[in-house]
DNA sequence: GTGATTGTTAGTAA
DNA sequence: ATTACTAACAATCA
């Protein structure tokens, strides 16, 4: 579920449960076979801790202090974090989990076991040596626009790219194309500078509105795709007579509706 | 059984 | 050097 508007709600949740209290330890849990985690030393490094401050760049969240360090998560496909309190009975697929004094636990759940946790020193050097691109909700509108103008790519896999642009994955960027009106397999470098610009301001509102409902979709305006994202029913955009419909663009599966999208 | 999945990355090729 | 594309990773579900 971990795109931008996903990892920004963990962020919240993780700034509204976990700072200020102190670690009392962290754990791996069971089955934690292929997936990077913490090794003993850094989770020694955790222990009597307190977290102050909470960041998100991308899909990467960040869980520390001024002094650090700090622990990073990335979600993969199916990671989720879930803070809970004793005597509540931890989540299944728990690989990693952090023990504050107290009650207050926190679960890091990843059943498909592509996300990952790391000890870091800062932010900003972790960001760095990602070589990721920024934040979607912070990017200059000519930086975006000069990338994608010069991309010959598919532009669904061009707003897909965290080198250039971090933050927009497979749904949110099918959701960005259906506001925009664009095909998906539409190269960048074949718009022009407006159409470029609207991509743009689709890119803000959309992401901006999927932060603010806390990425639930139910909480989304009826007419976007995300809450319809089924093939073969009705378009829900209003006044389209179309169906959507899905097909591979850049290796993943895009759904959109042929009629308005072009 | 087949094929799909809201992500990243190593390898390959142009 | 840079950009673009594919397969692989792992587990589960339709």
């Amino acid at each position: 579920m971990p795109e931008l508007p996903e990892n920004e709600a963990q962020r919240l949740t993780l700034e509204r449960t976990c700072l200020n209290r102190t670690v009392e330890a962290a754990e791996l849990g069971d089955n934690i076979t292929h997936i990077d985690l913490p090794g003993d030393n850094e989770l020694g490094r955790l222990k009597g801790r307190q977290f102050t401050e909470t960041r998100r760049h991308g899909k990467n969240i960040f869980l520390g202090s001024k002094t650090g360090p700090w622990i990073t998560v990335h979600l993969g496909m199916s990671g989720w974090l879930i803070p809970y309190d004793l005597p509540e009975s931890e989540p299944d697929h728990t690989k990693f989990r952090i023990v504050f004094e107290g009650d207050r636990r926190l679960a890091f759940r990843c059943p498909r076991k592509l996300g990952h946790v790391k000890v870091i020193e800062d932010p900003d050097a972790y960001i760095a040596a990602k070589k990721l691109g920024p934040d979607a909700l912070s990017i200059e509108r000519n930086t975006f626009v000069d990338f994608l103008g010069g991309s010959k790519a598919a532009i669904k896999s061009a707003l897909m790219d965290q080198n250039r642009i971090a933050g927009i994955g497979n749904l949110w960027s099918d959701e960005i194309l259906f506001q925009t009106g664009l095909d998906p397999a539409r190269k960048g470098s074949d718009l022009k500078a407006d159409r470029l610009d609207t991509v743009f301001d689709a890119m803000l509102t959309t992401l901006s509105k999927g932060v603010v409902v806390e990425a639930d979709y139910s909480r989304l305006p009826d007419d976007w795709l995300i809450p319809n994202r089924k093939s073969k029913s009705d378009c829900p955009r209003a006044g389209c007579e179309g169906k959507l419909t899905h097909r591979k663009v850049g290796g993943r599966t895009a759904y959109y509706c042929p009629a308005h999208q072009s």
